[in-house]
DNA sequence: TTTTTATTGAAAATTATTTCACAAATCGAC
DNA sequence: GTCGATTTGTGAAATAATTTTCAATAAAAA
């Protein structure tokens, strides 16, 4: 499992390279080089190279990378070729956003449930998603077989709905909430902060100027 | 501009600490240790001595830290002790999401004006939020000395209403949009992908495990 | 007071990531 | 076919970040 582990700093690259790859394969473009790639990444052709080259020689000297070989490559590499289904835990304020965000539109997830403690919207169905109530939680995620939740619940609760959907079987979980929440160490957790995200915005802002 | 440059790792966890700070203070906590901070932020012990020492000695061997005053430094190092106003670009989806989510209970950052294309909701009030039509977002980033707007308008637009912003004198984006946006060398670009995260964290899933 | 325990701060070592720079390969023109 | 222009792939160097280790010091216990 893994192709002799490439570096976490390349694989959070990937998802980008793939978009635009997307791009290109669209507008009929069938091959592109490392430095149009970086113009339009914003990330150093040399480390595109790099990057790639984790993978193999999947380019040509002297040509540049054949993007439809390229694309598929990475579909793959990136799961993308199949459709993985994610549950969404707390329709609130942004739960609800990223019901109607459309994953699918861009990757080959989708929102195949979702689940709150309100009982006005359980059991109802929001944005083409059916909402269960909390209490089915667990059940639920174990019948789908779903391995990834998108945990949007507020903070106080947060850890005790995470030990929830770690019992139901979830491996991986993109947490909105602000807790970092502890986990066995076969689970995954990616932390999206938006306040964090403004408040290093504000940092990098008062205290480094000009780039970098 | 800044205490001789803190490493970019340690700036994006300033924010975490500082938030946990502000739990402790608030449950009348006085005194707290690398070894508590650690297990709260998951942040290896080592790394977080290390980062509070680039400000100086802000610990007492044997003792620990006082978080009274370590949270009145980090306030001030990240800006909270001032109100931040931001503008919100595109209210869509997402967008509608943010103004309602308060980053000011948070961080004492402020969303005070909005901005969309869609006549039916320009000029109006939401969220206790300002929308202003499009046609206006140079002069009121002007007027209103805004530096930081959070991007939430379609991928299509995202280009030039970067471009407008930047006319307008923004310094910071927040850019929740997927295209990588060209801005001058002083604008600072802070990157919030959601396909990007959910990607990454379904290639981690499958192709490292336990961990790391 | 003395001893033990806890805990920081910092140097050094290690590991991870990026960047440089160039030989080797390929393409396209003539 | 040969030449010149491109562009990859990759060692080596540079830079960045994390982790180990431990002396110094503070507080608590004896």
């Amino acid at each position: 499992m893994a192709e002799t582990k490439i570096p976490k700093a390349t694989a959070k690259r990937l998802p980008i390279y793939y978009r635009y790859l997307n791009i290109l394969h669209d507008s009929d473009k069938n091959r592109v080089s490392s430095t149009e790639l970086s113009e339009a990444v914003k990330v150093d052709s040399a480390t595109i190279r790099r990057d790639f080259s984790y993978f193999g020689a999947l380019g040509k000297r002297g040509y540049g990378y054949d993007v439809d070989s390229l694309l598929k490559f990475f579909k793959k590499i990136l799961n993308q070729d199949k459709l993985t289904n994610a549950a969404l835990i707390g329709v609130g304020n942004l739960g609800n956003a990223l019901l109607n965000f459309n994953f699918h539109q861009n990757s080959n997830v989708r929102i195949s449930a979702a689940f709150d403690v309100r009982p006005d919207i359980a059991n109802t169905v929001q944005s083409g998603v059916p909402i269960y109530p909390m209490s089915e939680l667990r059940k639920q995620l174990e019948d789908q077989q779903i391995k990834i939740v998108i945990l949007t619940v507020p903070e106080s609760v947060a850890q005790n709905v995470t030990d929830s959907a770690v019992a139901g079987g979830v491996q991986g979980i993109l947490n909105f909430t602000p807790l970092r929440v502890s986990v066995p160490a076969n689970v995954r957790v990616q932390n999206v902060d938006l306040t964090n995200e403004l408040q290093t915005l504000i940092y990098f802002l008062d205290h480094y100027n000009e780039e970098n």
